[in-house]
DNA sequence: TCTGGGGTCCTAGGACCC
DNA sequence: TCTGGGGTCCTAGGACCC
């Protein structure tokens, strides 16, 4: 039998900001998406104040302010370190772990079970505050969505502190009945909506369905996720992750482009950002899809979006053939006088190049090449975007500035934290 | 004025094969 | 008038996740 532990950060974005601003603890305060376009996490004050999450910033603004909310812009350099860091101490305790995001971590308690797996875990659960400052909740149960409900309802309740344990728990039934079906991971709005409507509205009632039924209204994902509520592990513990199928690197712009020259700089810069990823990954690339849309919002213009494929043959992870590819794509998909609000590409067909298909007539797919190398190390030295295909680097005129940024604190020698 | 970014998996339908 | 049966591959779209 298996017995899984899902830990998960508190608050994670809020809790990374407040380790270098101990003054915002126990204070209401959001982190908003790029742009400053809208909130995407919230510290507990804040969700106790009713800010939704995803809410617009701009029809926020004067509400937050008004209720002494700090805002902050995202600092994903920040956030993504602390996050290596409290998976580095996670991955210590158990042999098997799989990082399910970067504020979650799924382990594997299969074995552990001579312990006291609730004091194990508060272990687990000090040990991490006390070596990053990041507070968790953890939840275990015997597959991987009854320890997400535990883990929700961790957090929830005072007397748990933090860990609730359901693996052969009297209370499990009384759990499912207390998570409404939208809460079960899998289950989304749409099918909540539907399920709601035939008078399913706890994870207590989804359990009880018959299979037929699920599998034709939900299909296999739906019933697995029942299953799982039954106690029968389907989502396996994956440590050893996949390679990545796509990278997809895409912005919003600050202000909407009309002209080709800022799209073509646009997707110049993203077409590097996303070379420069699987050239890390050690993948080359079989495809590119380049797309550019108007804004959902503004009803007022007319509406366009297009995406297009261009196929990468050999496969490669040059940046000068994957610049060019992604030119060639904007040339296809791209209209004048138009709005264009959101831009981006997407690497696919993602493979090591040893798997690749040798072909007589073309050489070996092309696999971090000297100038590609050359043009990494420069970057990553310097900053990124130091040096860029065919352009002068310039202000990037269509990304709005993040307002509220918090310094780099772990990553940057010029931004490290000072004492006074 | 101003609404995130990055992923996965499944299914249905069309093109094409023998 | 009558028009098989079985399969693969690809793509677009829809569902979900954080």
């Amino acid at each position: 039998m298996t017995i899984f532990a899902l830990i998960d950060c508190n608050n994670f974005y809020a809790s990374c900001e407040r380790i270098f601003q101990p003054k915002l603890a126990n204070k209401p305060l959001v982190v908003l998406s790029n742009n400053d376009g809208c909130v995407i996490a919230r510290s507990n004050e804040a969700k106790t104040l009713g800010i939704p999450m995803g809410a617009p910033y701009f029809k926020y603004k004067n509400d937050l302010k008004r209720q002494g909310v700090t805002v902050l812009s995202s600092n994903y350099a920040l956030y993504g370190d602390l996050s290596n860091r409290v998976m580095t101490v996670l991955s210590s305790f158990t042999p098997k772990s799989e990082i399910y995001s970067i504020d979650e971590c799924f382990l594997d308690l299969s074995g552990f079970d001579h312990l006291n797996l609730t004091e194990y875990c508060q272990y687990i659960r000090q040990c991490v505050f006390q070596w990053t400052g990041i507070p968790v909740s953890i939840g275990i149960g015997q597959t991987k969505t009854l320890s997400k409900i535990a883990n929700k309802l961790a957090k929830k309740s005072q007397k748990a502190n933090g860990i609730l344990d359901l693996n052969n728990s009297p209370w499990l039934d009384t759990a499912l009945q207390r998570t409404k079906v939208n809460d079960v991971w899998g289950i989304g709005r749409r099918w909540s909506k539907m399920l709601k409507s035939q008078g399913i509205t706890t994870a207590y009632d989804l359990r009880e369905t018959t299979d037929g039924w699920v599998r034709q209204k939900l299909g296999v994902t739906g019933l697995r996720t029942v299953k799982e509520l039954q106690g029968l592990s389907c989502i396996k513990l994956e440590d050893d992750p996949a390679d990545k199928q796509t990278v997809c690197i895409s912005r919003s712009f600050g202000n909407p482009l009309t002209d080709y020259n800022s799209l073509k700089s646009a997707i110049t810069i993203f077409a590097d950002m996303a070379s420069s990823k699987i050239r890390k990954y050690g993948l080359v690339a079989g495809g590119i899809n380049v797309f550019i849309q108007t804004s959902p919002f503004n009803t007022e213009i007319e509406q366009y979006s297009k995406s297009i494929t261009v196929g990468l043959y050999p496969q490669t992870n040059n940046f000068q053939s994957i610049h060019r590819a992604a030119l060639k794509g904007l040339d296809k998909t791209f209209r004048p006088n138009i709005c264009y609000k959101k831009a981006g590409i997407l690497l696919t067909d993602l493979i090591r190049p040893k798997d690749a298909i040798k072909d007589f007539f073309h050489p070996y797919p092309q696999n971090n090449d000297q100038l590609s190398k050359a043009y990494d190390d420069i970057n990553q030295r310097f900053g990124p975007g130091l040096i860029q295909l065919g352009q002068v680097r310039k202000p990037k005129t269509w990304y709005a500035t993040q307002n509220y940024k918090t310094p780099s604190f772990t990553t940057r020698w010029d931004e490290l934290p000072c004492a006074k």
